[in-house]
DNA sequence: AACCCGAACGGTGTGTGGCG
DNA sequence: CGCCACACACCGTTCGGGTT
């Protein structure tokens, strides 16, 4: 990594942390915490507002900001990427990223505007069926902590059982979308495929979550 | 290719100061 | 008082660029 480089990912982490330490910064950029120490230096001497203090860490002021930075080509590359996948899903969230697309590509300097039209990575069949609809409904309904009814058809089952969720996040996982939600009737936690989700609705009726309810306890009982 | 030079870096040791 | 973390100095090594 270029010394530049190293500097600006010193100002982000800043940025982004309440307070850091020496070493952390050393761990983080695999270098020495002397060298640390002599970036500090050398970002606080260039008028970089850092706090240091013996003992506690540094703090970046509250004042500080970055001019806006332009993306590499690298980047660019992995953020059209990521767009043209979203918009694979169609709905809003195709609406939503071609106007990120236009407004990137807006912003960009002209080389770089030249360079995005290159890049021909695509998405097309990234999802068969369309489910930006209703990972847009799920996303509001988990805003809003509104509950959502489905009918949902598990494989061996004839007919589609009706059940209310209480929403919580949306997960792809490399070849499916799904659902984590509190089910009302099974009293737990339960995933749902959205590609068995025959009918959804949002219904005109919110909840609250109790502490043994909420993803974070979720994703702890299954992330060990 | 060999050499020189400066920048950058790491290691080590010591001092200082905050905090529990 | 001990621990932790920053501050500083000194020295040796590495690397890249420039020169001969």
């Amino acid at each position: 990594m270029r010394r530049a480089d190293r500097l600006f990912q010193i100002i982000q982490f800043l940025r982004t942390r309440r307070l850091t330490t020496a070493k952390w910064l050393a761990e983080k950029l695999e270098i020495s915490e002397r060298t640390v120490y002599r970036d500090i230096q050398d970002l606080m001497s260039t008028g970089v507002p850092i706090d240091g203090e013996a003992g506690v860490g540094y703090v970046l002021r509250k004042d500080y900001d970055l001019p806006p930075l332009m993306f590499d080509l690298d980047e660019l590359t992995t953020l059209v990427l990521g767009a043209r996948m979203v918009a694979a899903l169609g709905g809003k969230m195709k609406t939503n990223a071609d106007r990120a697309l236009s407004k990137l590509n807006s912003a960009l300097p002209k080389k770089l505007q030249e360079d995005i039209n290159k890049i021909k990575l695509y998405a097309p069949s990234f999802n068969r069926l369309h489910y930006g609809a209703m990972i847009d409904l799920i996303n509001q309904a988990i805003i809003q902590h509104q509950v959502i009814s489905i009918d949902y058809q598990k494989p061996q089952d004839v007919v589609a059982e009706r059940r209310k969720i209480y929403p919580l996040g949306v997960f792809f996982w490399s070849d499916r979308w799904t659902m984590v939600g509190w089910c009302t009737t099974r009293n737990d936690f339960r995933h749902f495929r959205l590609d068995r989700i025959l009918e959804y609705t949002l219904l005109d009726e919110t909840f609250k979550l109790e502490k043994e309810q909420r993803l974070e306890t979720y994703l702890a009982s299954v992330i060990v």
